[in-house]
DNA sequence: TTGAAAATGTTATATTATAACACTGTTACA
DNA sequence: TGTAACAGTGTTATAATATAACATTTTCAA
């Protein structure tokens, strides 16, 4: 159910704006802090429109960071299947786009009878510069 | 470097035997609670014992849900690479054992230069149960 | 038009986690 | 045996992350 920015509130445009601009994983309270001088005061504003973002895949939640980044595959419909390069050393976080990764993940079924219909992977490690 | 029980500390011993107990992810305030009887009465005693229980592989943190696990798999070795079955209906964990899985997420690779040596995957669906 | 759903604004509070500092135990080895 | 290094403990306070609750407004399709 891919949504198209058009579609997106107000409040949700200007949070998804920062978060763009940003092409690094952000806090929820640094969005706050600067998205006040656009009219979002309290927490909660921040916070929904995060939550509406996610949900559309827009946004991705760095579930090890309590970080927000923006979606970076032009293609929505896999905010329910997302992977992350994480680097130890100077943080930076890169949305990964593989095909073969993603089918892999896709497919996976063991035989516990579970169901899936959403992954999210970390990797950690060492960048380039960092090594 | 798995460290044997017997070389745990006193804290870090009635942290582990609570979260071994339970058998499903326990959130901290809750371990807190109770292991107040035991004497850690404020949170810096069970985070301090749960950051090093996890860095030896002892307990796994869910990060999805803000929760520790016991590992499940008597070989710790493999802390640096784990994987997790959770139920969106009744908030089943469990931790995924799939050697063909773990082998291929472990010698994952991309083109970005990155040298990956630690992974968590998160796997949500729906169990039996709950379908 | 009107009513349901979504979004907003606001205050307060809950939940999760760490900083800081004084003190204690354990280990190694000069 | 002293003593230095290091890990662990106890404690208070506070930082950081997130949601509850409720009144109001906007949107938009039936
Ligand atoms: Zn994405
Ligand atoms: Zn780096
Ligand atoms: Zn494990
Ligand atoms: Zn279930």
């Amino acid at each position: 159910m891919a949504q198209k920015q058009e579609n997106l509130s107000k409040n949700q445009k200007i949070v998804l704006d920062f978060i763009e601009k940003a092409n690094q994983p952000l806090k929820a309270y640094s969005i706050l802090f600067n998205v006040q001088k656009k009219g979002l005061k309290a927490p909660p504003q921040v916070y929904r429109a995060l939550d509406r973002l996610v949900e559309i895949g827009k946004v991705h939640k760095i579930e090890s960071k309590n970080a927000f980044v923006a979606c970076k595959n032009s293609n929505c419909t896999i905010s329910n299947a997302t992977a992350f390069s994480i680097c130890d050393g100077c943080e930076k976080v890169t949305e990964i786009s593989n095909p073969k990764l993603s089918k892999y993940l896709s497919g996976f079924q063991d035989n516990s009878g579970m169901k899936y219909n959403k992954y999210n992977l970390e990797f950690f490690g060492l960048c380039k510069k960092c090594r």
